[in-house]
DNA sequence: CGCGAGCTTGACGTTGTTCAACTAGAGTGG
DNA sequence: CCACTCTAGTTGAACAACGTCAAGCTCGCG
């Protein structure tokens, strides 16, 4: 139940549009690139823009009134801000902030729903993407209100290794606080669980560089603490 | 921040279908009245349908390893069972349950693909409901991470007041254990904040009967604990 | 009258946060 | 090259918030 990160490509949708839709699209288009820490989308400013995670990785996130909530980190070959798409009060719902250096395309808000409203095709894979999202979100919910905290760091080691890395030996792009963030814990809670689960013999983590040495066992604390 | 129920009536969608998808929809639908109590929908079944709530109150949630996570309450003239549109598993991501009792339209799931692939403006629709619901999920996950046990039985009698009922007068439709499953409290802890509220001034509770005197105070609580 | 389900209360234990002190490494200016 | 400062990371101890357990209550119903 490592679901927190997208890992489909969603940039299949484009290929349902016609040579004109392309070629109108893309006179709506600018490209921007983020270098790392930099933040890409403000939560609560007016959401006039598409945007599409063209290479990188960045971090999604509510700022709650106390405290920051990660929803998820977003890899190349993703949408975001489309669920401000029809939001009546035409505002971003979430914030977002490269992990990683990124190259955005933004996609004027018009332009695209125009595209929308007339190819049905492109729509549908809009609606696929809308459904991805709500699964990990579920998914995403059942973590944060399920787990205790034993757990919430082992979802979000195997989370790294299955859908970021895709093997169990990385470097961790992130700092012991946002790892915390991304977990839901304080920092000094996450940092002792690591050193546990280092001292047990399932992970060897020095500094950034983090080994899973016993899969199974992370799983198993993932699922029951 | 009282954001967990669906007000937003979601039978626009239909008129923007003609006549002939109209009446094909009505061919591949039918109805079903549900009691309180009754499950409608249950988590990890075969998705064949789309259900669309034409009366009552239903609850849905998903169904962890260790626990049931309330995602939201729908009332009437809201669809269920969207999000396993195009989910590559077929699978009903979370179960529903009648509140009260409920009349239900179940549509055939590849009818209303076929649908939703030949009429944008329909399909435009369904993108709104979808994104309506990802803003209430947003807020539920606030909630759920943010909140202390006093702020989360604050904001969800708020939510009854403000979204249910419309008024700050009413009787509860569940049971504690419910209210507790809904506010993702131990039973317990639910009652006895419900107990100090009433002994603050802030609500009258008897039983199932509820007032909300003090709204400014519920508010207060509910952003700050 | 007795039974059972839903509700309530108190005592206690666990979990995770907070606070405060301390360390290590990186960058800066003398 | 060495203080210095600043930030990120680490550790321990005290504390608060919730959950759990167990007992008792209440009310409707047979």
């Amino acid at each position: 139940m490592a679901t927190c990160i997208q890992e489909i490509d969603h940039d299949l949708a484009f290929d349902f549009l016609t040579e004109q839709e392309t070629s109108f699209l893309e006179k709506n288009k600018s490209s921007l690139n983020y270098k790392k820490g930099e933040i890409i989308l403000k939560q609560g400013t007016f959401a006039n823009n598409i945007l599409f995670v063209k290479t990188g990785l960045c971090k999604i996130y509510i700022q709650g009134l106390q405290k920051k909530i990660v929803l998820t980190l977003k890899k190349e070959k993703n949408f975001l801000g489309i669920t401000s798409l029809y939001y009546e009060k035409k505002l971003y719902l979430y914030s977002a902030s490269a992990i990683e250096d990124c190259e955005i395309d933004f996609y004027d808000k018009e332009a695209f729903k125009e595209v929308m409203k007339k190819n049905a095709l492109f729509t549908n894979e809009i609606v696929k993407y809308l459904n991805h999202n709500s699964v990990k979100i579920y998914g995403r919910i059942a973590c944060l209100a399920e787990k205790n905290a034993r757990g919430k760091v082992a979802d979000m080691l195997l989370c790294f290794a299955n859908n970021l890395f895709g093997c169990f030996e990385f470097t961790i792009p992130l700092s012991r606080m946002d790892l915390a963030e991304f977990a839901d814990l304080s920092m000094e809670n996450t940092i002792r669980i690591l050193k546990e689960f280092d001292k047990d013999g399932i992970i060897t983590l020095d500094g950034k560089k983090l080994s899973i040495i016993n899969v199974e066992a992370l799983e198993r604390i993932s699922q029951f603490g």
